[in-house]
DNA sequence: CCTATAGTTCGTTAGTTGGCGAACTATAGG
DNA sequence: CCTATAGTTCGCCAACTAACGAACTATAGG
């Protein structure tokens, strides 16, 4: 029962559900993350910290660059399937809508580029 | 999305998945659920108004006792699929198996007798 | 009516959570 | 090596939550 509890709890704040619907079309750096929610990387951090433990999210480093994607399908089903109804669920709300908009110019930028925007990370 | 968002939030704790759970055999009294949960009547009171607002459960009342069931299947089907999903996937841990046998000797009790238990309301 | 009682609401408290910035870790690239 | 930077961890604070008992509401039954 713990780990569907775990994954029930991660689902029960918005931003980590976002960030779940963001990953559906394939895996994202954190910088992205953070610029699509527009949040702290510390929180941003936090979340995705809590996603992997609910084994929603898995990551993979890649240099300088930390990418995470939704779990792999046939490890975890239940958290596949709990994230596939929410998905359909609020699919159409203005939400979903407008994160999708948002992240289909996200993934066209370049990533170097996208990571040192000052208002992502906290720089003068 | 704050529909599926109450309902995930609702959700995420155990003591209302417990109470969700022990309504799929058919509706119970409130103090039934009280001495399933061996929770005071004012915390199960709360949990079962998120419940509700979160269109998860519905209530009656009869007489000077107030039931509860899971939603009509027809009205709010998110709810309903989050509901049977998880209720699959924990089926067999402890706790639900635990809470089932429990459960099966409630119902048996009578009612009048049951919501009478010092133990559950903290009379003196 | 009056009393007992089923359940809800209210007020309080302890523990949890989400947010931030600062400090830290690790890697890329001069 | 040294510096810049991507991401995590830490420490803090405000807001929220689950729990309780007390007070309240409403109904059953004498």
């Amino acid at each position: 029962m713990q780990d569907v509890m775990d994954a029930l709890k991660a689902l029960g704040d918005e931003n980590r559900v976002r960030i779940l619907l963001a990953l559906q079309d394939g895996e994202l750096c954190v910088c992205q993350i953070i610029e699509l929610l527009g949040l702290a990387a510390s929180t941003v951090s936090k979340h995705l910290s809590i996603l992997r433990s609910a084994r929603l999210v898995e990551s993979r480093k890649d240099g300088r660059w930390m990418y995470y994607q939704l779990s792999k399908k046939a490890r975890f089903p239940v958290q596949v399937q709990l994230l596939r109804l929410v998905a359909k669920a609020v699919h159409d709300s203005s939400q979903a809508t407008a994160d999708r908009k948002a992240l289909a110019k996200i993934r066209k930028e370049n990533l170097s580029e996208l990571c040192q925007k000052p208002a992502i990370r906290n720089r003068k």
